[in-house]
DNA sequence: CATATGACGACAA
DNA sequence: ATTGTCGCCATAT
């Protein structure tokens, strides 16, 4: 597999995050077909295109925590946007057990309920 | 070809 | 919760 196809891949993979819901790198890695690739989901992060169209905010590490610098522009930006579609960001980190996307769920029950926090 | 890097992750202390 | 080590792996130099 080259290496635009494994971009490419994770670029789809990641547009598949609902949302409301997010994603650890590894787990897109992982569901991209790229086994231990959560590095190359960072890097793909990091080099995208101006105008983009991605949900690259879905996707945090695997702790919950956003992975961009606390503080940086980027930082708030990614912390702005999930609170705009509803996920509950504390201290820089989301809980991941209720908020993780879980595709086999999300796509065989209805409507995925994303206020049954703990 | 040899090293360095890093929006990561698991784990130990 | 934090910090450090190590493993990982495509890219960059």
């Amino acid at each position: 597999m080259d290496s635009e196809t494994r971009r490419r891949r994770i670029r789809e993979t990641i547009a598949a995050i609902p949302e409301g819901r997010v994603a650890s790198y590894g787990q897109i890695a992982e569901l991209a077909g790229l086994a231990r690739g959560a590095r190359q989901v960072a890097y793909v992060l990091k080099t995208l295109p101006a105008g983009h169209r991605l949900p690259w905010h879905r996707v945090l590490r695997s702790s919950g925590h956003i992975a961009l610098a606390t503080g940086s522009s980027g930082y708030r930006m990614q912390r702005d946007r999930l609170r705009d579609e509803g996920v509950r960001v504390e201290s820089g980190r989301v809980n991941m057990r209720t908020y993780r996307w879980q595709p086999d769920l999300d796509e065989l029950i209805w409507a995925p309920p994303p206020e049954w926090e703990e």
